[in-house]
DNA sequence: AAATTTTCTCTAACACAGTTAGCATAATTG
DNA sequence: CAATTATGCTAACTGTGTTAGAGAAAATTT
């Protein structure tokens, strides 16, 4: 993913190096650490030639962080289709998501402008984002048929457990063990899920 | 807090003056837009000026930020001397963390790395954030009295739950009104005590 | 009072950041 | 072959964190 040859490539293909590029460096040394020439550097182009692709850094972040949500979005309607019961559901999205900003810290990172990552680019206009909600929203319909607000509160809800333990166990990596979390987390959620109906 | 006159100025009045302007310019233009020179500017001194206060950027946000979990603390040590009720304690901890990064969002951000403020020493060997956990487990404890591990993660629960709303409703400021997700928070906060017992 | 030292503050510079303008070369088209 | 388009570069601008070193002013010593 990081020496990318520089003969023969498309158009797309280009575009997609310069996406991989950017999360590896974010990955290996942190978003702050990710600029244009570093990112330049590593496909074997100058700079300017970045912004061929994308008209600033700040709507690179926003089409890595739109990818992001695209992938989870896949991920909950995969869910979906898989089992049944709505609280299963529900459950197993949880578990998605703390697998998702587990594995891959830097998108979840940029997603939601944390650690150093920063786009300027409002997060809630992102289609991709809305898309993730109606999934969810519609995951605690199908078993808790109630009025959109009351429906948009429970989303909150969730959201807010998931994300917050999500967020803390990252901050908190290094004194509190990782599997300690992830089983609060599951117990949680669980509890969250049990609680709904 | 911003035009500081440079006449009469004591070392500990140029180290606050110094504070307070970098304070100012993250709550106007966001955390992205604080720096050295900006500083060095309002305060009316050259930039190298604010290296003899602080030792890097670095340092100077990781002070602020302790001082933001000192007011932390101080808040919740007055709530505890107020109320005996340990779950009125502990809701009104709560009630006391919301306001806070409701009034003072550049300082929450600044002590949870949101929203471009990032501060490269980790925040877990703060001994301010220590003290706010001391706090916090303490009083849980004070009418769960279980074993340590137990209380740990009880306090992670309450802490994800409070900073994962928190920083979900700064993230959506402008989709959702702050009315109701101050009430979604109340309800949360109040039943996540109610389900201690 | 003169000389010396210490304190205070500045300018200039470095490497790096995002971004843009303009030029040179290569490929394609007529 | 000539003209045009595409492609990628260098150089530059402003702004960033940070450091070195110069210079003035104040305090101290002789």
């Amino acid at each position: 993913m990081e020496t990318i040859e520089r003969k023969p490539r498309s158009r797309e293909n280009a575009r997609s190096g310069i996406i991989g590029t950017a999360k590896a460096i974010a990955r290996r040394e942190g978003w702050q650490a990710v600029s244009i020439r570093k990112i330049a550097d590593a496909i074997e182009y100058s700079a300017p030639i970045v912004y061929e692709y994308f008209d600033s850094k700040d709507v690179l972040l926003d089409e890595i962080r739109s990818e992001g949500f695209r992938h989870l979005h896949q991920e909950y309607e995969r869910i979906v289709k898989l089992y049944r019961d709505p609280e299963k559901r529900l459950y197993e999205i949880s578990l998605v998501q703390w697998d998702f900003a587990r594995q891959q810290p830097e998108i979840y990172q940029v997603m939601y402008n944390l650690n150093g990552a920063y786009c300027t680019i409002p997060v809630c206009e992102s289609d991709a984002m809305q898309a993730v909600g109606d999934t969810v929203r519609q995951t605690i319909f199908s078993f808790i048929p109630k009025s959109k607000e009351s429906i948009q509160k429970l989303y909150f809800e969730w959201w807010a457990t998931s994300h917050g333990m999500i967020s803390l166990a990252m901050l908190l990596k290094d004194e509190q063990h990782v599997e300690q979390s992830e089983q609060v987390y599951r117990d949680t959620m669980r509890r969250f899920v049990r609680g709904l109906r």
